[in-house]
DNA sequence: GCGTTCACG
DNA sequence: ACGTACGTGAACGCC
């Protein structure tokens, strides 16, 4: 007979809590109730040897219940921080064991275990369910035996009709009114004053119910009587809170909770991530394999490789093979793909390894496999395919057909995991050791191609995780229901990326150089004059050297300090400029100092002498939240507030003749973002009617009229926008401001009354994340939060800023990847010549011809405005210029 | 290789 | 009481 096991995951893990002693692994990470629930749960499943199992929990908001009772559980403490960072460890946990959990909005974990359980019974299922609350034994039958917890968890007395009987005296039905009339501390149920679980029991031994009871009041005297009469509304109203509602909509059929038995290679790396080496021991699963982080890497064997290395002898057995290789991969070496140097090239199967060496790769005789290369109806499946296509193309080799990425599926699944190498990769899914490129090659100035046997086993060893690593992904992937994302939004954009990247935008290298010889002129001057006001030369690029001079010599005041000594940021020379002459002197060189050393000279070594251009790279993989990020040179951070900077943007010129640079921006998209995540009418309001938001902040924070809005509220009111996008604290707010941080307190709670879904949004994204471990963007990209219960209040308050920020910035760089694709299919679509460049955030930049401009001037910002549809309209605002400067 | 500073969204 | 605004990359000094 099928035997489904239900636990009330709540239950057990506040009691496995308060029962063991505390318990943390290396990271500090607190686990002794996932201790005990796992070890409880081990030992139901050795004991019972069920067929099913499935664990319910409290979704953690209001339930039904809140509705007829504000009080109820009003009495509790509040969980302990050391325990709710539990709660995500255990579903963790069990998923990584195959066992299904549910919750679900509104509902009890009792409330999905009664509905469960009357579902099983129906479907003749014997049923067992674990828990430490005794208002589950009404849901007992000849078919449903309840477990309650002993002393702790670490015995279970199992309940059946006639258990209930012997001990109580009653049915199980009856164990709603014995609620009903003794109450529940624990629960805040009331029950009638005076009547404890002898006097209860007594009187439905009597009586049968509590309608029964309360009808026949006559029938008792004294101050039971009064009691009863006086809280009758009591007593049946807690009867109906104790009662479990048994019709709760589910979306788990029996077949999800099907228990197959635990599969080492899931279950044993959280087990090791828990640090539980006893229960790793008792499940006979190795103990220091694939731990990650601890570093005990040898324990996990590696691979033994067979490699074919591809000459013209072996080209033929290659080209057989070619239709059934699964997995390629191009060894290269340089941080920047566009010099990279490729050292070879793996394509690999189950069956066989081929290695092709560079050499072998760009003489003549390779031509089958470089067709197999440029064939984008083959499908690719591989490692860094972006660095490949871009180290590839600069030797004149043609890539296309990325299907999976394994780098770019791994950033999806954990964006903030920095180790997501191959290697690193491999220890997390616990598969057989691959070194890591720095053991094999050495790393800095210790590194040296390794002879061809060394290098093309340990490609093998690549690909061999790779090949294991694909599926893995994907399942996971599905799980997450990142499939969109992954193979409609990142992948075609990685292609869109290298395309960006290998046309490159042009930079006019004698404007610039001119551009280098005012900034220089102008520092020379302020050298001089600095070093006189100082009355001595010294290097005024050392923080320490500045310090000296302006504390010690000149006897400045200190502002601020930093870990190893004075600061002399910017905040502070601002602070101290009315002190001396010689600080604003030191601001004006910094800022010509920074954009010499960073835009004129940094910008001029990036130039490819042979194109005139420069060729950034856009990591794909690096930002925690979303964002693209540019090197070599970093495009995104190109000077626009300061005017003297700004022109550095002028020689960002198109690479034909005769043709403009075109740049369109999205207006306000976080903001437009927050508008619809948190369904705030008020902000959703004034983005309809397309009003100028800092001003509509203002107008609600100070309660004015719009023509009442001077300058200074609404650079507040902008300042709170932003405070609030970034998650806001009165301290970073007072800080920004120049305020008290009582002042900056008052304003964020004059911006919460005025706008309350935004309120309420901070609230429950914070919540969600408390309760989930992570938080998502509007198309579930996912960022996990660890720290989010974290008893250390400065980590934790990092992480709530996080789960505030994180979607919203989060779902704004959804919206421009979004744009990015279907701008490159109109682009396609309209064969037009126009080229997408650059992509700064909320920033496309094109290069147009002439007959182009006026289209492109339409086409672009429709194109960006319809990337998704919100509750509020998306806007982008377009203009054009023979530079990029001139594109304001 | 780390800390500080500063450029951008 | 705690002591920060979110996300990046590059240049420089210094050990």
């Amino acid at each position: 007979m099928e035997k489904l096991i239900l636990i009330d995951g709540n239950s057990i893990i506040y009691r496995a809590f308060f029962a063991m002693p505390p318990l943390n692994n290396s990271s500090g990470l607190h686990t002794n109730a996932v201790y005990g629930f796992t070890n409880m749960l081990l030992r139901l499943i050795q004991d019972e040897k069920p067929t099913h199992i499935m664990v319910a929990f409290d979704a953690g908001k209001i339930t039904f219940r809140h509705e007829g009772y504000e009080d109820y559980k009003g009495g509790r403490e509040k969980t302990p921080p050391e325990l709710s960072e539990q709660f995500p460890l255990t579903r963790e946990l069990l998923e990584s064991f195959g066992i299904c959990w549910f919750e679900l909005a509104g509902f009890e974990a009792d409330d999905i275990i009664g509905t469960i359980s009357r579902q099983a019974e129906e479907a003749g299922k014997e049923v067992l369910v674990v828990t430490g609350d005794k208002d589950m034994l009404q849901v007992v039958s000849d078919k449903v035996k309840v477990a309650l917890t002993r002393k702790g968890i670490s015995e279970v007395e199992p309940y059946g009709p006639q258990e209930i009987k012997d001990r109580y005296g009653l049915t199980p039905e009856q164990i709603i009114d014995l609620k009903g009339l003794m109450g529940d501390a624990s629960d805040n149920i009331p029950g009638v004053p005076g009547i404890g679980e002898k006097t209860a029991l007594k009187l439905l031994h009597q009586f049968g119910s509590v309608e029964e009871v309360l009808a026949r009041t006559d029938e008792l005297k004294g101050k039971m009587k009064e009691n009863l009469v006086q809280h009758a509304e009591d007593a049946r109203l807690s009867k109906q809170l104790a009662t479990i509602h048994r019709e709760v909509p589910i979306d788990r059929s029996f077949d999800d909770m099907i228990f197959h038995g635990l599969q080492e290679e899931k279950a044993a790396p959280v087990l090791r991530k828990l640090e539980f080496k006893s229960l790793l021991e008792r499940l006979s699963f190795s103990e220091g394999a694939g731990a990650s982080e601890a570093g005990d890497e040898g324990a996990r064997k590696q691979d033994e490789v067979d490699v074919t290395v591809v000459d013209e002898t072996a080209l033929p057995e290659l080209e057989k093979q070619l239709p059934k290789i699964e997995v390629m991969y191009v060894e290269s070496h340089g941080d920047n793909p566009h010099q990279a140097e490729v050292m070879g090239l793996i394509l690999s199967s189950l069956e066989h390894h081929f290695f092709v060496s560079n050499e072998f790769l760009l003489s003549e005789a390779a031509k089958p496999i470089k067709e197999w290369l440029a064939d984008p109806q083959i499908p690719k499946c591989g490692y860094d395919l972006h660095r490949a296509d871009l180290a590839l193309h600069w030797q004149e080799i043609l890539f296309a057909g990325a299907e999976h990425d394994i780098q770019l599926a791994a950033y999806l699944l954990d964006p903030t995991d920095n180790n997501q190498t191959i290697s690193g990769l491999a220890a997390k899914y616990s598969l057989p050791s691959v070194p890591s490129d720095d053991e094999v090659y050495g790393k800095g100035a210790k590194f040296k191609v390794p002879d061809q046997e060394t290098l093309s086993r340990h490609l093998a060893r690549k690909a061999l995780a790779m090949l294991r690593l694909i599926p893995l992904q994907k399942e996971e992937l599905k799980k997450n229901e990142m499939n969109r994302l992954f193979y409609e939004l990142e992948m075609p954009l990685s292609r869109i990326l290298a395309d960006m990247e290998k046309q490159g935008i042009a930079v006019n290298r004698e404007a610039l150089a001119e551009l280098g010889k005012e900034f220089e002129a102008q520092i020379e001057k302020l050298e001089t004059r600095i070093y006189e006001l100082a009355g001595l030369e010294f290097n005024l690029n050392s923080p320490k050297q500045l310090g000296e001079v302006l504390f010690d010599k000149l006897g400045l005041p200190v502002v601020k300090k930093t870990k190893t000594g004075y600061s002399t940021d910017a905040e502070v020379l601002d602070k101290l400029a009315p002190y001396h002459e010689i600080v604003q002197f030191i601001l004006e060189y910094r800022q010509l100092a920074k954009l010499q050393s960073t835009y004129v000279e940094g910008l001029l070594k990036e130039i490819r002498p042979d194109t005139g251009k420069v060729h950034t790279f856009y990591r794909q993989t690096i930002a925690a939240t979303g964002r693209l990020s540019s090197q070599f040179p970093n495009l995104q951070n190109i000077p626009i507030r300061l005017e003297e900077g700004r022109k550095i943007r002028q020689v960002f010129v198109p690479s034909e003749e005769g043709w403009y640079i075109l740049a369109a921006d999205y207006s306000q998209i976080e903001l437009r973002v927050l508008a619809h995540i948190s369904d705030d009418k008020g902000l959703q309001e004034a983005f309809l009617h397309d009003m100028d938001i800092h001003t509509k902040t203002a107008m609600d924070v100070f309660g004015v009229t719009q023509e009442q809005v001077d300058a200074d509220m609404r650079r507040s009111a902008k300042a709170v926008n932003f405070g609030i996008v970034y998650g806001i604290s009165d301290y970073g707010l007072s800080q920004n401001l120049h305020i008290t941080r009582k002042e900056a307190a008052h304003f964020i709670e004059q911006y919460f009354e005025a706008f309350q879904g935004v309120r309420r949004y901070m609230d429950e994204i914070v919540q969600e994340a408390k309760r989930d471990g992570y938080v998502t963007t509007l198309l579930e990209r996912r960022r996990y939060l660890p720290e989010i219960n974290a008893s250390n209040f400065n980590l934790r308050s990092f992480a709530e800023r996080t789960a505030m920020n994180t979607p919203i910035q989060g779902t704004a760089a959804d919206i421009i990847k979004l744009a990015m694709v279907l701008m490159d299919e109109t682009l396609r679509k309209h064969g037009l010549k126009s080229r997408m460049l650059l992509q700064v955030h909320d920033e496309l930049v094109f290069e147009v011809p002439p007959e182009e401009l006026e289209t492109m001037s339409k086409l672009v910002p429709e194109t960006m405005e319809r990337a998704l549809t919100l509750s509020v309209p998306l806007k982008a605002e377009v203009s054009s210029g023979t530079n990029w400067y001139e594109a304001k």
